[in-house]
DNA sequence: GTTGACATACCTACCGGTCGGTATTATAAA
DNA sequence: TTTATAATACCGACCGGTAGGTATGTCAAC
């Protein structure tokens, strides 16, 4: 979508703290895209504000708009260069790159559901509010959006066919079922964790996630 | 959380037809009620407009602010008196009420499945969307949201309890784990079908959810 | 002297919300 | 049965504020 690198977010970083002074060169599209990100993330696109996203990284309005052309390609860009690199780090690598790749799926999702704070349940998944949001509004975002979806259900297909291959996983399951329902399942997890606001409702949904998991294993 | 009578919405009804004219005694307030709820779920609530609902009701701003005194309250009207209705009859009465109570919840999932039109997979459900949108936001949306929640999961742990005495479910399942799992898989179908537009994913994430309620069955 | 990277001032549209006024209907005393 | 009173339902011009977006200017680097 972007020929862009994707930006370096340093997560443990809280959100809106007063930027880094007397910082040599700031790169400003960079500091623009992640406040974006942050914007966006803690109110939705619609109702992120350019004036806020400004405040907030000491940039002007006429930076911004030297960098993009206007809010929407802005949105773009942050899903392009943000999101997508934080999904693939998050939930996709760790599939390609693990040996036992039906038992990663399991810890990814055993191991997610444990490091999320109070905080991040609160806000709920990036990828989702925004697909949520605009997928019915603006088709850039949906393409953009689904396009990581995409990438996410493929990496699981593959840890499934690898996994049945082994025999690990019985032969009547379809992978791509087992990828939609997976990812679909996260997404609600997250979402129940947010309207409660209990991290217990997270954590039970996802053992329910895992116990499908195992009970599609062979014996 | 409100005394008055729930809206009946009339399904059917194309999204912004022009409403009937020439009625003799108009329910204003319904009205409102009724083109606030297509409003939101189009656009979300904090860019639901409320100027767009009144050129679509033929209402005068007078008049809307004579029924609710802000745009939150009218909100909260919305999910109290449209949205709660429509899910306790799509989802909830149709358990309390059925004989083999886990049946039922296969067959509800396999007929929403099916009753979806692709306008529907494009708007995704209007609970969902409005949680993801507004829990981290307003505290009095996130209660009356989650208290539907509450009352969704409810029926479901009781329909599972109820085929558990029966000897038709694991003794090992843990009945709030299925309630949790099986809305939240529901809401992440939902939301897989919006984003992809393709009704075979949402029919794919169903089936894997009925796999799963299959699989927790003795036998 | 041209280009890229900003800064500042400004524009218009629209947003939720207010307010003085009016038409209609219900209540009830005369 | 008429008439005074009061509450309800509604109207629409108007308001302050904010939104996204633009026009023009500056200034260092090449």
């Amino acid at each position: 979508m972007s020929e862009t690198t994707a930006v370096d977010l340093n997560e443990s970083e809280i959100y809106w703290w007063r930027p880094l002074e007397g910082e040599n060169r700031p790169d400003t599209r960079k500091k623009i895209l992640i406040a974006a990100y942050k914007e966006i993330h803690l109110n939705g696109f619609q109702s992120a504000s350019l004036s806020n996203i400004l405040a907030h990284t000491g940039v002007t309005k006429g930076a911004l708009y030297h960098h993009f052309p206007n809010k929407t390609e802005l949105g773009y860009a942050v899903i392009d260069e943000v999101i997508a690199e934080r999904i693939a780090r998050s939930f996709i690598t760790p599939l390609a790159t693990a040996k036992d790749s039906i038992q990663a799926l399991i810890d990814l999702i055993q191991h997610s559901g444990e490091a999320f704070t109070l905080r991040d349940i609160e806000l709920g998944c990036p990828l989702g509010n925004l697909a949520q949001e605009m997928a019915a509004i603006d088709e850039g975002f949906r393409v953009r959006l689904n396009h990581i979806y995409e990438l996410w259900h493929r990496a699981i297909i593959d840890a499934v066919k690898q996994a049945q291959q082994k025999g690990r996983i019985l032969p009547s399951i379809k992978p791509e079922q087992v990828a939609v329902m997976v990812v679909a399942t996260m997404e609600g997890c997250l979402s129940a964790g947010k309207i409660s606001q209990d991290l217990n409702k997270l954590l039970c949904c996802g053992e329910g996630l895992v116990q499908y998991l195992n009970l599609i294993q062979q014996q």
